[in-house]
DNA sequence: CTAATAGTGTCTGTAAGACAATATAAC
DNA sequence: GTTATATTGTCTTACAGACACTATTAG
């Protein structure tokens, strides 16, 4: 046994390597709800099931830079541009059997994007769909996670993105709080209100107004902009931004605002 | 470029594929400090570094069962055994430079050990040692940490494991009070001081004790033996052990007990 | 003016920090 | 008893939830 693991350690071309890839979980806020981009599986394995857009991470190519091109090719977004999202690592699923065709391990982000930018991915590529997510209540990790499709009715997922799909939304929701990337999810400028109905998406439940005001305002990370809203047949609400100086500090291991 | 990607996409075995890895941090409180078992490297590259524990994934072994093998043979942990620890996946590591040998992705675990254990893993191994992690005031991810050798001095790290350590020690100090993780490096019965020294360790700042014992207690996750230590000078204090039902329930994707 | 929502003030309950008082075991 | 620490009680402060009140804009 420790010859096989000398031999293991110190030879690692003598047995066949895993892929890797990076399966993205896009997600947005769109009529109240927290919704995902998924992309309809055209072969077998899992064909007519729904999965996350991915693709295999390439010889020199970096884990955040392989996630950062696939978001280009499935969302359409130029990757020089800065749309205002949010990507981040999620975690890496490898289970042996997690694709029958081989062995393949899969570095799993999440994105967070304005419903304009993605809402343009559905229109631009085939076989999108912006899915609203439902959690079955409670926190528990063993949870079920439903996909809607059009008609209200679950989407059939592939391979094991349900677990990566359920991963990403409890993530997030853990994060709410106390990281910035929620504000990917909106324009520049945005209203209070706004970013409420965001967090209660999210969180999938109603939130306190006045509780709600002084916590984001205590975190002293928002700067009004002087500018209100317009349109409305009532008081239009102030325009805030998120300060510069926020959008670099970033809790642990964060991820990065695109 | 969408031919490019296409080929890409279907035909994985077009372009050499990564090895991956698993690196273990493997940590535990000694003399009121959080430390983290590191080996010192006999080749090059890095010859003479300190690095963490770690192995290639096998071809049909998943990521957590790589991660219990490299424990059980670097911690000398039986993998059948109930130790009593903690294993959680951290976050993995892939930059195309990290190893100059060749393209490796990692997939770094973190695991808490009662002291005991990792002492006499320490022991049994060669070129092993438990070293002190400091890590420089503020949350910053960009702040520096240091392994502290024997005479006190930094060790040299090897590869990226300075960032790996530090990402630990950043997921750790975030999970104390949410996760039961932090009770993996006390013995199965332990005292609400001996608890409440590893949190301060952990930390690195003392804490109140009337209101870390109501935080505690008033999570029900811990329940008194009414057994008390024995061999102390003065007043033994309680034993507590953790509830059974905690041991299972876990938070997001937060680990395994072993 | 009315309608509708923005934004604020205030009360209350909960939980943490600080500090002190009491309890208990070894000697 | 003395000593050292466990364990509990209480005061104060900070903050979140609830609710109501005031402000502002369109029409």
């Amino acid at each position: 046994m420790t010859e096989a693991d000398f031999l293991k350690a110190y030879d690692p071309a003598a047995f066949p390597r895993p892929s890797v890839t990076v399966d993205l979980v896009l997600m947005t806020v769109r009529g109240g709800a927290l919704c995902s981009l998924l992309q309809q599986r055209q072969d077998h394995p899992h064909k007519g099931s729904w999965a996350l857009p991915g693709g295999f991470v390439g010889p020199d190519e970096g884990l955040d830079a392989a996630a950062r091109r696939v978001l280009a090719q499935k969302a359409g977004l130029p990757e020089e541009e800065a749309p205002g999202g949010w990507l981040e690592q999620l975690y890496t699923f490898g289970a042996p059997d997690r694709d029958p065709r081989m062995r393949i391990i899969t570095v799993a982000y999440f994105a967070l994007l304005p419903e304009d930018v993605l809402a343009r991915a559905v229109k631009t590529g085939s076989g999108l769909q912006l899915a609203p997510l439902r959690l079955a209540e409670g926190e528990a990790i063993d949870a079920h996670l439903a996909a809607l499709g059009p008609d209200g009715t679950p989407l059939p997922l592939a391979f094991d993105h349900e677990i990566i799909l359920k991963t990403a939304v409890l993530r997030l929701r853990g994060k709410l709080d106390h990281s910035p990337a929620p504000f990917a999810l909106l324009p520049k400028r945005f209203t209070l209100r706004a970013l409420q109905d965001v967090h209660e998406a999210i969180l999938g439940t109603p939130l306190n107004k006045p509780a709600f005001r002084r916590r984001l305002l205590d975190k002293n990370w928002l700067e009004p902009t002087g500018e209100r809203e317009s349109g409305t047949s009532y008081r239009p609400a102030e325009l805030y931004r998120v300060r510069q100086q926020e959008k670099r500090s970033v809790a642990v291991q964060g991820g990065m605002t695109l």
